[in-house]
DNA sequence: ATGTGTGCAAAGAGTTTGCACAGCC
DNA sequence: GGCTGTGCAAACTCTTTGCACACAT
């Protein structure tokens, strides 16, 4: 089976350049709850600000896990029920790469970044490259469109990988 | 549980635009079976021929639907193993968009284009843009990466939509 | 004939859900 | 106190695997 790969952007340099704005997200998320007569529960609490104090892209398995440092009875259901709940109100996006896991992430759309993942080991670095937004806007201009939000994922071989690759033939069958 | 309505390039109208050199792609295969040893079977050949004939990104189910209107006792084990033959090969990619499935591609390199998408009318339009395809390859070395594929997808209006929108601004709301 | 390939069904992996009890409002 | 939330485990969905038989080579 797959290694649980939890190496993550941590090396990116700058993923999290400037802490986002968390006020603004419990603002949002408790407005949330009061229009929908949601309660604010301990466990909601915990896991909410465990996530919000985690690096990005956090799967479940690893969130459950910070978590239950703090709380060990925590359960599976209640992160997944917690954390769609941060996806409807907006708050967090999900986000599925390609090795099975759900990862979720702050919907921080000041920090916007886009994805460059290894098809080997699932790492996940965050990149910004200015110059390909502003080439999307002028194909999206070419065909009259005006942009609201795009998806852009790179899928490859990271550094390392590829040395891995070098050193024994590949017999990966991973 | 089919019939997910995810953003996919079904509609375009031309998915595979020119057929791509399937001869090509045979030729990989088989060279790959003979170095393997691996047998050339009613069922792969089946396998093989209708994915290469299918739209991009189907998913498994698609397939083995479509296979077993001329072999309908062929399994499902033997569609996930043959793709992911065509996957080892380097013939197909396999892609995890959102929806759970896993879906294969073609890895036609010649023919690649991305998509932009109208989140109005969900008309798709394909576009390619070279300026954009080296930038990514200067961001992924810029990380050590080797791209193998990438998937970018713009989300936007298109300008019949925006015209529709302007016409009615009155009862908007958001 | 030999050993790979196939189909079936059961096992895995990740996620969702039903239920009885706990605890917010 | 009413009703939502929680934890547990079972159910689900998609994918992989073990096994006995089928069939390329």
């Amino acid at each position: 089976m797959k290694a649980k790969v939890s190496h993550d952007d941590r090396s990116s340099g700058h993923a999290h350049a400037q802490t986002p704005n968390l006020e603004h997200f419990r603002t949002v998320l408790h407005e949330h709850m009061l229009k929908r007569g949601l309660r604010t529960t301990d466990q909601r609490k915990l896991i909410v600000e465990t996530f919000f104090h985690s690096p990005n892209h956090v799967s479940i398995e690893e969130l459950l896990a910070e978590v239950r440092r703090q709380d060990p009875k925590v359960g599976y259901a209640t992160v997944y029920r917690t954390l769609k709940l941060l996806t409807e109100c907006g708050v967090a996006f999900e986000r599925k790469f390609g090795d099975g896991l759900t990862r979720y992430e702050l919907a921080d759309e000041e920090s916007h970044h886009d994805h460059l993942i290894c098809v080997d080991c699932n790492k996940i670095i965050e990149f910004e490259e200015p110059k390909i937004e502003e080439l999307q806007e002028r194909v999206a201009a070419r065909y009259g469109f005006v942009l609201k939000s795009h998806k852009h994922e790179m899928y490859g071989t990271c550094s390392e990988c590829q040395a891995k690759a070098r050193g024994s033939i590949r017999r990966t069958g991973n």
